[in-house]
DNA sequence: GACTAAGCGAGACGGTACGTCGCGTCTTAAA
DNA sequence: TTTAAGACGCGACGTACCGTCTCGCTTAGTC
C-alpha cells in the first residue's frame, strides 16, 4: 500500500499500540473511490465525495492517504495488484498475445482504462506517484515480459539478445498510445498485430 | 485558435467601434500559460495564474477561451503546429529515425514534454480536447508516417501491406510510454532501436 | 470598519476599479452573524453558519473579514457604533445615571450582552481586536465620561482633579463585573447606586 | 476537584478494586494546561495539546474532565483555591489596599491574568462554569470583603449600611475592567486609588 | 502467586469548522 | 466594445480539534 506507515523491515515492535485500523474501512473507501471514478470520471473523484459515499469521515481518508493523489494511486494499485503470471503454453506467440490482450481487455472494458486516463498526468508528474507506479506496476510488467521472452529465447523463437525493456515498450506502447492519445480501439485485433510485429522484429537471424 | 470568437469570415465593413482588441495579448497569454505549465506542472496552470503572469485580466482570457481546458489545448496546439515534413533522403531508416528522433528530442528537451504530461489526462478524457488533438496532431503524424512508409515501400525497404496506423503506434508508442509511464530516458538511442525493430518487423518477405 | 482595505487618507485614486462591493451584502452578513450570536451563543457564530444564513458564499465573508475574530469584532463595532452623547440636563447625577444606565440596559436587554460575553476573551487576548476595541469603544466612552465630568466640575458637583479614567472604571467596572463574572443582575438599580458612590467619592471637599 | 467522579458520598465499603488513578497524573495535566494557556492564550488550550505536553493519553484527560471546559475550570480553580484571609491590621485602608493589591498583582504578574482573560468568555457563557466560578471564587471574595467591611464599620471608618456586594464590585470592577477591556496597567497605583474612592464614598456621614 | 478490574498510552473514527484556492460569471469604470 | 479590476457563488481542498471508541499493556488489590 501507498502509505503503510510502520513497515519497519524486520522485527516489528511486537504489536502496534492503539486501536487498529478497521480493514473494512479501507475496502469501503477504495470501493467508493472506484465507483465515483467510474460514474463521473476523474473530476468526480473528490475526497469529500468518497467520504460521503463510503459513509466515512473525511479525516479517516486523510489518515490513510496524505492527499487526493495518493488515494487515486491506491485505487489504481488496488486494481492492478493481481498481475497474474501467464502460464507456460509452449507457444511463445500465444503467451505473448495472451499477455498483451489481457492488458487490452482490462484497459478497454473495465474501469481501469478510465482510471489510468485520469491518473496518467499525475503519474507522469508527481514524483511520489511516479515512483510508486514504476516500482509496483511497470516493474512487475517488465519482469513478466522477461519471463515470457526468456521462454521464447529458450524455444528458439526469439533472439538471445532481445532487450526486455524495449520489448515491453513495443508490446504495450501501442496499447497506451491508443488509450491516451489516438483513441484507437482496444479490441481483440490489437494484441495479435502487435505481437506479430514484435516476433518478426526479434526473430532469430 | 480554438475559439477565436470574432473571426468575421467576410469583410467587416464600417470599421469597428470601441476599443480594438490587442493582438499582442493573445501571445502574452499563451506564453504565460506555457511557462506556468513548465514551471509548476499541470496543477500550476491556473487561469488566475496565467492572468497574473500575463498582466491581463481574467475576463480577457475567458473572452478567448471558454474554459481552462480550451486554454490548455491552445497552448498545446500552439506548440505543435509546426510538424514539418521530413525531406526525402533516399534512406528509409534515416528518414524514420529522423522523424522519431525529432519527437524524442522535442518531448525530452523542450517544454513540450511537460506540457504533454500535464495535458494527457485531459486529452484522453475531455471529448472536445480529445477530438481537437486527434484532428490536429495525431492525424498529422499519421499522415507523415504514411508518406515515409510509402517511400519505404517504393524503395523496397518495407512490405507493401504495412499498416500505417500500427506503424505509427509502434514507432511512437514506446516514446510516449517512456514519457508518461516508465520514466525511461528520452535519449538519442531510442529512435534507432525502435526504428530497427520496426524495419525488421515489416521487412519484405 | 475593521478591514476597510483601501482607506488611503486623502485623495483616493479617484475611484476604485472593478466591481464595487455590494453594501447590501455587508449588512446581510452582519445581520446573520448577530442573529446566530443571539440564537446559539458564541459557539454558534461560525463563518459557515453566517454564510448559510446570509445566503452568501463563505469566500465573500473572508474577502471582507480576514478571520472569524474580525467578523465578530465587526458585529460588535456595528452594534456599538452609535454611542450618542448624553444631553446637558443641568443635573450631574441625572446625566451620569442616564449614561451608566444606558450601558446597563444595552448589555442587559439586547444582544450586546451576549456578544460582549462571547468576545471578551478575544478582546483581551488577540492584539488586533484589543487595539480596535480600545480605539473605538473604550476611547469613545472615556471621552463621554470626560464631557460629563467636566460639566459636573463646572457645576461644582465634582472635584476639579477628578480622574477621568478612574471615573470611567468606577462607573463601568461594576457593570462589566456583573456581566462577566458575578452574574449579578443588570437592572435599573445598578446605575443609581454606582453613580451615588462615585459622586460621594469625588464630591468637592 | 470539579468532577472527581467517584466521590461516593457515604462509606465506600469494599475498597476500590483495580488500579487506582495516579494522583501525579492529575498534577501533570493541570500543569501542562496552565502552561499552554499562558504560552498561547485560550486558543492554545486544546485537549490534544495538553495530552501531548503532559505526556498523557487523551483518554486519561477525558476520564477526569468531561470536556475541555471542565478542564479549563479546573485549571482556574486550581490556581485560585488559596484565597487567604487578610490579617487584621487595625487599619481599614491598609487592609483594603492589601486585599485589592493582591488581586492586582496576581492578575498582573502571574499566569492568572492570562488564564482569566482566556476563560472569561466561557465563565460568562457556559452555565456550569459560571456556577462553579461564582460558588468558589466570587463568593469567597465577597465573604472576605464582608469581613473587611465589617471591621471597617466597627472601627468607624465606614457607614453601617455599606453594601457588601456593591463594595466588592467597586473595588474589583476596575481591576477586571483593565484586565479585560481597557488594557490599563495593573500596577501598584491602582489599589490605593480605588480604595480611596471607595472609602470616600462610604465614609460615615 | 494467579486473577481481575481499573488505569493508562496509543491511535482509529465520525464530526464540525476552519481558512484557502481555483473556477467561471457578473458588474463597474476607463481606455 | 475591449480591457483591467475585482466582487461573487460555488465546490473542493487539506488541517485542527473535538469527544468517543477500541485495543493491549500495566498495576494494584483480593482470593
Amino acid at each position: 500500500m501507498v502509505n503503510k506507515r510502520s513497515q519497519n523491515g524486520e522485527a516489528a515492535t511486537l504489536v502496534a499500540p492503539g486501536r487498529p485500523p478497521r480493514s473494512e474501512t479501507q475496502t469501503t473507501i477504495l470501493d467508493a473511490a472506484r465507483e465515483l471514478l467510474a460514474d463521473h470520471g476523474v473530476h468526480g473523484l473528490t475526497v469529500e465525495g468518497v467520504a460521503a459515499r463510503a459513509g466515512v469521515a473525511k479525516t479517516t481518508i486523510y489518515r490513510r492517504y496524505r492527499s487526493k493523489d495518493e488515494l487515486a494511486l491506491a485505487v489504481l494499485i488496488d486494481m492492478v495488484e493481481d498481475i497474474a503470471a501467464i502460464p507456460d503454453l509452449d507457444d511463445t506467440r500465444g503467451e505473448l498475445i495472451a499477455f498483451v490482450d489481457r492488458a487490452v481487455k482490462i484497459l478497454g472494458r473495465t474501469l481501469m482504462g478510465r482510471v489510468m486516463q485520469g491518473l496518467v498526468s499525475d503519474l507522469a508528474t508527481v514524483p511520489a506517484l511516479a515512483q510508486a507506479f514504476r516500482d509496483r506496476v511497470v516493474a512487475a510488467r517488465v519482469a513478466e515480459v522477461k519471463r515470457l521472452v526468456d521462454r521464447g529465447i529458450a524455444r528458439g523463437d526469439l533472439r538471445a539478445d532481445t532487450d526486455y525493456e524495449l520489448a515491453n515498450e513495443l508490446l504495450f506502447g501501442p496499447v497506451y498510445y491508443r488509450l491516451f492519445l489516438s483513441g484507437g480501439r482496444l479490441d481483440s485485433k490489437l494484441a495479435p498485430r502487435v505481437v506479430d510485429a514484435f516476433l518478426a522484429a526479434f526473430a532469430p537471424s
